[in-house]
DNA sequence: AAAATAATTAAACGTTTGTTTGATTTTAAT
DNA sequence: ATTAAAATCAAACAAACGTTTAATTATTTT
């Protein structure tokens, strides 16, 4: 499906919303308030509240690039580069898309709704797979150790970069760079993070030190 | 504070329904009616749904031993070993009472209430704190790098158990396990995630393969 | 046994909720 | 210029919300 420019208003500001207050600590009428909409847009461009948070995953699990599976098909990376490359484009889209991501972190934990856990599991199994892949021809070229779980493996660098999100703040209170330009910080945070996750693997993948 | 039988009661069933469904996607009438008890009867032990929520809090982290702090003073134990140990103990906090912490990761995105935030930011605080001497402790006996992101660290360690409460049983199936009696999963998956995250702090700590 | 306190109840309170209606205005197509 | 379609609006809808009331029943204290 297609958004109209108001259609993606009113989704942006829904998401900015549903991220601070939570799907149901949100009401229509908040987001049409904030969107400068009238109420009944809402009904009208998306039939329901419910459906117009499904419109944002629409949106934003959409407009996921898949750089990811021609990254993996490169005969010229080694595996381990495959990897680390991998760790950034998750960190980088999750960065890039906070509110989103806060947004799939909420309905996780409490949403029921079909279409929208069909949306996040395939994501999931689609990130499995494509690791999983990945770490058998690492470990078929003798690079990669023999047993290793792929599933803990993603919900750590999930688990790490989603708890960011909340702790960033407190992160960056905590090492005394709160006067640092916001652009500064957060790409040095981004370095940080990435360095982090792809030591956390270098451990789990292979046998050096 | 302490709380009777009845207010235990009320707060169990409201913890339950709060994970499942999220504080504002859970009425006092759902409360209610789970507990048995008349809906007056939230007001009147609590004062209101908020206080409810913060009496979860005061129950549950009130109740958080303080095994860690002797555990940290104990003098024959090896800094790694004291990691180690920190580790099983966070687990076991966590799978020991998944529906607090489901409430707690709920409340984290969008909870603004100041006496609960007051309460994980202390909790999160004295964690660092804990942790950060023994860390320093092991460096000083030169078994730790000299270089150590405390707050990374212990945002993979959160992070990691707390998206196996979700990933839980998407784990299971994947590696074919359903069949498995509940207790005996339990215990695998438990030991899995120890080991698991013991080879994370590992490669960050020290120097060893 | 009487009095005082605590627990429980059904009913009602005023708000807020998501959604719909029907009329009106704006834009696009003929 | 006329018609058709799309967009916007204020108002209304019933349902659900958290909280309070005032009366009643149970328990405890005197």
């Amino acid at each position: 499906m297609e958004f109209n420019e108001k259609q993606i208003q009113i989704i942006e500001t829904a998401e900015r919303l549903f991220a601070d207050e939570g799907f149901n600590g949100t009401s229509v009428r908040d987001i049409a308030d904030e969107a400068n909409i009238n109420i009944a847009m809402i009904s009208y461009y998306f039939g329901s509240k419910e459906k117009l948070l499904e419109a944002i995953f629409e949106l934003r699990i959409g407009n996921l690039k898949t750089r990811v599976e021609s990254l993996i098909k490169n005969e010229t990376l080694r595996p381990i580069e495959k990897v680390n490359m991998l760790i950034d484009e998750h960190i980088e889209r999750v960065l890039e898309k906070p509110l989103f991501h806060k947004v799939m972190a909420g309905v996780q934990l409490t949403n029921k709704n079909p279409a929208i856990i069909k949306a996040i599991t395939r994501l999931k199994i689609s990130n499995a797979e494509v690791v999983g892949e990945l770490i058998k021809d690492g470990q078929k070229k003798g690079v990669f150790k023999k047993k290793v779980d792929v599933i803990l493996m993603l919900t750590t660098m999930i688990g790490t970069v989603n708890n960011t999100i909340m702790s960033k703040d407190y992160y960056r209170e905590f090492n005394k760079q709160v006067d640092l330009p916001d652009e500064t910080f957060n790409e040095t945070f981004k370095r940080r993070l990435s360095i982090h996750i792809k030591t956390l693997f270098k451990a789990i993948l292979t046998n050096e030190a």
